[in-house]
DNA sequence: TTCAATTCATATTGACATACTAGGAAATGT
DNA sequence: ACATTTCCTAGTATGTCAATATGAATTGAA
């Protein structure tokens, strides 16, 4: 029931671009520098923002990854669901529709809907703004 | 994050044995044929409930298994902790303190935060209780 | 036009967890 | 005594995670 690491390096990368892009492309090694983590790793996961629109990339020197869209049009969940594949607790509540034999005398499954539907009433509720704030915020805080 | 099959099996095995207790022990083996779950993996699963004292073993012929406690004072996220380990949607909620050095400027663990607490909410909210009224409201359904 | 900097694509790997299966020991009611 | 049950430990196949590695493709700048 964890939450892996590309699921939270993706987040972080977004929200490590909206802050340092400056009128340029943000670069990937540069990331990894200021994140701790390492670059060939995080270019698998760009890869697949990069696929879904999320980010667009620019080849050659000084290019790097620019936002597609702008902050608030982000939410959690969105860059969490195509990282992870699924943000649902359990896997019969992944897709539309739910094949699961037993679904009708189920009874953990009300449990499972109510969980799923918390989870996203979260994830779906924070944009890439609010932590991009929270995150300024933080770093304000710390090295005053 | 998903829910892995030892909490959703011990869910399971926690509502059979409050359905088909009828004044004496349930024995794993007619729950595994309810649940149509090995046995011998199941065994496994229950000597964590036993060992937490949810459930009391009773060995030799006629034996089997019996709730410690009435259904209502079971809540699902005490099952679930058990066998699960912990629900927490990162490790660095895992324990009772946080001992990332990231924390103080980590955006991120505002979001992990409210996740945590939106799970919480649910699967402490629903009891066992609650679990066998929506199995055997389902049953009825499901029969007639 | 060459070169260095960057992204892009694919393959491989080690560690670990999951979801069981297997075999037998211990206890106990009849 | 014996059959029935739980109890305990070990093994195993499969898959996923979290990278690492290698090199190709692209492109701005000297």
């Amino acid at each position: 029931m964890k939450i892996s690491t590309k699921g939270r390096y993706a987040l972080r990368m977004m929200i490590d671009i909206g802050i340092n892009d400056k009128g340029g492309p943000v670069r990937i090694k540069d990331i990894a520098k200021r994140q701790k983590i390492s670059d060939k790793y995080l270019e698998q996961i760009i890869s697949m923002l990069n696929k879904a629109g999320f980010v667009r990339s620019i080849r050659g020197p000084q290019g790097g990854y620019r936002l597609t869209m702008k902050p608030s049009e982000y939410t959690a969940g969105m860059i969490l669901r195509l990282t992870e594949g699924s943000l649902a607790p359990v896997s019969c509540l992944d897709g539309e529709v739910n094949d699961c034999p037993r679904q009708s005398t189920c009874a953990t499954l009300k449990l499972w809907t109510r969980l799923n539907d918390a989870i996203n009433g979260v994830v779906d509720d924070v944009t890439l703004e609010d932590l991009i704030n929270w995150q300024t915020q933080a770093a304000d805080i710390y090295y005053i």
